[in-house]
DNA sequence: TAATATAGACAGTTGCACTATCGATAGTTA
DNA sequence: TAACTATCGATAGTGCAACTGTCTATATTA
């Protein structure tokens, strides 16, 4: 197919799809003359992917273009692919790690020597990884994540959110089982297939935080019906009037 | 104390702080004169809390705004709070809707008989409440968000993915719990003092998002040492090679 | 053969989150 | 009290991300 039929098959416009192929998010086609391409299955696959990632997933371009590339290496081990999934998810909750180290003057002497001065985060996080046998790059992204965000209860004067700590990590034990309950399922049904087993991954990766986060609002509702069965008088505000509980 | 020392305190520049006035992410100061103003501590807790929303939580300015305009309003019940944080967080995810309807032409003469049409996300989402118990209004962000993510995977051909839905709604149910448990112990100890409850619920709505996904990133790779103990002879490609778990 | 489509290069647009400048004051210091 | 720095409010400009549009030389199609 050539790209106008590209474009109707994914609702993408062609400048964009254009677009696409310069950042590396879309593979070129297969080449007929100088100026012409044919595409195939695989293009709408690829470019119904990354909308996805994009849309649904909320990454940036550049991190869409990272895990594209990545899922189609050939020997790419598929922690590998993990990591770079979970990567491309974390970046905009991650701190710029630039965090303000002497500016120029002299040598940086002792740089080796200072050691990376734990926040009460980390060292919160790393209790918890011990407690509940988590084994664990000192890389990860969620780590820098979590550990984040419990500094920020802290500066926020919110500790008592701390207590939610271990109920969050119980889930997140729930949660990566599942998923990779679902990388194992699709290893088996494959018979190993290195591409299927990236795709699960990638796509579950990141679309799983959106999943994970949406249900939690549900919940986060049908909790507070129960705890809180009447609501107030309402008698100012009524942002959600309509419709009972569906 | 004055503009400089807001800046100084907070990390924020000045310029930054005129913008976030303007734009109702930062009350005004006291006045003393038509072109001098206070601030106190409420501003800079105000501060922190607007770059907490934004940097960590990852929250657009104007949402941010909605959701500082929200806490401050005196009679608001909390349930509304909720929604309000619960929306700021989802807008990311959520299609447009404007979802290609008639485009002009003539009256909408059946609009009101075109019933909306549940997609399968939407329908797996309505059993799944049902199997649970969970009685949410129909417009909680969560439904359409977690609607769509089902949608997602069926139309990329994931649909073994849809097997993690119960474990996902399971854990779930489980941060939830622990959501309104820090809510209810913030409104015991205040003795239901709504000013800080918001604080518990859009500080623990938004940034608990984010500890969520960075919990199941560790969680993730620790699943994996478990499932997958040896980890490829690493022919090519060591993304993140050195230091074994913490 | 006329109309439409294409590849590739590059310029332009939109939206967001700041950042800078300006003029008229106001506070601070020598 | 003069010089200097800071402030308010208004307005304009910057940088980046993600497109979107235009152009030229070809290629395909009705």
């Amino acid at each position: 197919m050539r790209m106008r039929e590209l474009s109707d098959l994914t609702g993408v416009a062609v400048p964009t799809l254009k677009f696409y192929l310069r950042e590396g998010l879309l593979h070129a086609g297969e080449r007929t003359s100088p100026n012409q391409a044919q595409y195939d299955e695989s293009h709408v696959d690829r470019v119904r992917l990354v909308r996805a990632l994009i849309e649904v997933g909320g990454l940036p371009i550049a991190r869409a273009a990272e895990v594209v590339t990545a899922m189609q290496t050939p020997g790419m081990p598929i922690s590998s692919v993990f990591g770079i999934a979970q990567r491309a998810v974390s970046e905009r909750a991650l701190p710029d790690d630039t965090d303000a180290t002497y500016s120029a003057g002299a040598v940086p002497s002792d740089a080796r020597g200072a050691l990376p001065t734990r926040t009460p985060g980390e060292a919160l996080i790393a209790e918890l990884c011990a407690a509940r046998g988590w084994a664990v790059h000192a890389n990860n992204p969620g780590l820098a994540m979590a550990a984040r965000v419990l500094d920020t209860y802290e500066s926020l004067g919110q500790r008592r959110l701390l207590a939610v700590l271990d109920a969050y990590a119980a889930a997140a034990d729930r949660v990566a089982a599942a998923d990779l309950a679902a990388v194992a399922a699709a290893a088996e049904e494959t018979r190993g297939d290195l591409s299927v087993m990236s795709d699960v991954v990638i796509v579950g990766t990141v679309l799983g935080d959106s999943l994970l986060a949406g249900l939690r609002r549900i919940a986060q509702e049908a909790e507070s019906f129960r705890r809180f069965p009447a609501p107030p008088p309402a008698a100012l505000a009524t942002p959600h009037q309509q419709d009972p509980p569906c």
